[in-house]
DNA sequence: AATGAATGAGCATTCATTCAT
DNA sequence: TATGAATGAATGCTCATTCAT
């Protein structure tokens, strides 16, 4: 499941763990460039050399930071997705999960936010593979829903990327209109505006938007 | 025009201009931490201690740069809806005219990612004071689309930040699939659904929609 | 009066002395370290290059501010000798308004503290040659003391110089002890000791020795 | 014997010693505000980010740099009236030790200058017991001195302060006259007419007294 | 003569990384 | 294997001095 290879001979799970949650956790608090890598070691519990050992440096340690949240939001979403529902269904599940998985964590946002600001999406491949991965699944999602008539014919794998687009930008805005607006509700909002945009019927579209 | 106001007894504008525009250019680049205030004044033709003449400090500086970067976007969207059109046309030129301004000018998007890692949000009243009258110039479009029968009766302020957020999320999620698609023809087809969600009358949705 | 000559062509007497009085105050204040010229000149109500062109540099501007300090002691201390005395009564008078001088104003104190700790004595001649002339004063009135068989037969100018160290010694070590002794407090009683130690007869001695 | 604990985990005395030993020459040779760490650190052959970890910062160097001269001055003089003498002998040993130390240790006084001219006698509490302290060992000399009938009745406490402030002045004011006194020289001749002074007898005074 | 805008050398402090133990 | 002491490059900011106006 991990992706970088450190020329590491023995680990230990454990201090592995610790080292990554303190990482993330302090990456997104003050940023990456205000991280003192000494300071995940304390809050770890492990020398300052041990996360060198076992992370190769901070960029690596960041990236593996970025690639456990990505993991943590992909399974949230696909758990939260499970069972047989109608495409439209599924997609409302999943962005809702989304916005949800951020709301609850907003420490992770931020991990992302870094990534975004330090590294302008210059991540391993790995990322961007596992990135992939989850707005195919989805693109297929919307395929079905075309299929199955229930969502008008869209070019699916670009739908998807937009919609993934206005999540994204949901979770990452609202801290510009926290005063007036929560993320899920704003989240909502968007999702049921952008699904009564793709879906085949209208008739059934103005029940799940507001007012 | 200028909100900040420095303790600097005369200034001289070309220097601040340039001093600003190279701000702009090197923080987008290497990103605030990474930025050496050296660099910037040596960019600018002016010595170091110039810069923090006009600027105060570093911080202040980058929030100068910020609120440029906003104000030429307002300025530029604000330009590109000029003339009487439909509300729907109206933010349809918006959304593009957003979107074609960050594609110019990847930079100035950078600038904006800078704020959001750096500062989450922790922008001074001035920009979100700024920020807010922007959203609310379109909310009015939203209301007036609304009394003229153009547009479902939606939370009309709680829609354009559904929208903004929308576009900003497709700014800046465009780096991780740019790859596969130009961030103007996700942000159009983000726009067309979003619009088709909130037109009143579906029947002529299918023709800006693509496919 | 003044010693230092600038290649000043023509002087503004009032502006010239507003200056040299903040930069007493300012010097003893923070410093000649800490002290910022612009400080200076904004408070004497001058421009920054004025200041420049009537006193040359920074160090030569607290040489001006020290010799100052210097000639105020020496007016003072000289003023309060005045009149016809006996040796002893002289040196007690000396020593007394001596004391008075920096405790009435501890910011003159700490311009000569600047002056021995930037540059360890090593002032312009025309202030060695003002403490000199001073010493010299007070020499002479041991001699006339030793003369008139007030004063055991000491080395005057040894003598006076031991006596102005302690006075030095009082007015600086007095800090360390302020929460015990106030600094006339303090300088009586060395003086009544040192008298005491120089005077020819002991039996008066007592009298003004406490207890 | 070192009151400073600093945040350090593990400390090599050696290198301790020698940056402490350096930071004293430095600090004494060019001043406080002079001194550039990188400096120290040179001499004393570490890296700078040592002297860092060792003390802190700057101004907490200096403090140990001058609790340390204060220290060794303590056991200078300590160990120069170790033995049975009268209490008069006594401060005279004690007296010369305190100028003998200063006469071949110039830069150890230059500190105490710079603590002066910096801080104004603000110095840590550790500080000033241990000067309070050494006070005291001498005040108990004069009163074992009155009580042998030695000395004259004075007060004890007022009478070493004035006695230290004396000294205090004759090692820091020697700078100004050492074209034509050395500093041992002045401080004998200060202290013989200050223990003549106090001296209960003034019969045998006369033999100390210079002339 | 008077000014104050412009400059850039100078310095304290931090922290990623290494490597001896 | 694990550690943390040691390092020195990197950078924000200040302020004495100059000189064009």
């Amino acid at each position: 499941m991990l992706s970088t290879d450190q020329p590491v001979t023995s680990r230990n799970a454990e201090k592995y763990d610790a080292i990554l949650e303190e990482a993330i956790r302090v990456f997104a608090e003050v940023g990456f460039r205000n991280t003192d890598v000494q300071v995940i070691a304390d809050k770890a519990g492990v020398g300052k050399g041990t996360v060198y050992r076992y992370f190769g440096n901070k960029e690596d340690l960041f990236w593996a930071a970025c690639f456990s949240v990505m993991e943590r939001l992909g399974n949230h979403v696909t758990r939260a997705v499970q069972g047989n529902h109608g495409a439209l269904q599924t997609l409302r599940m999943a962005g809702m999960a989304y916005a949800e998985f951020f709301e609850n964590n907003p420490h992770y946002l931020d991990v992302f936010v870094q990534d975004r600001a330090e590294f302008r999406g210059a991540a391993p491949d790995s990322h961007k593979q596992f990135q992939q991965e989850i707005l195919q699944v989805f693109a297929l999602v919307i395929e079905r829903g075309i299929a199955e008539g229930e969502i008008r014919p869209v070019d699916a794998h670009k739908t998807i990327t937009a919609m993934a687009s206005m999540f994204y930008g949901t979770v990452n805005f609202a801290c510009y209109v926290k005063d007036r607006y929560r993320l899920s509700e704003l989240a909502e909002h968007g999702l049921n505006l952008f699904l009564a945009g793709i879906r085949q019927d209208r008739s059934d579209a103005v029940k799940d938007s507001d007012q």
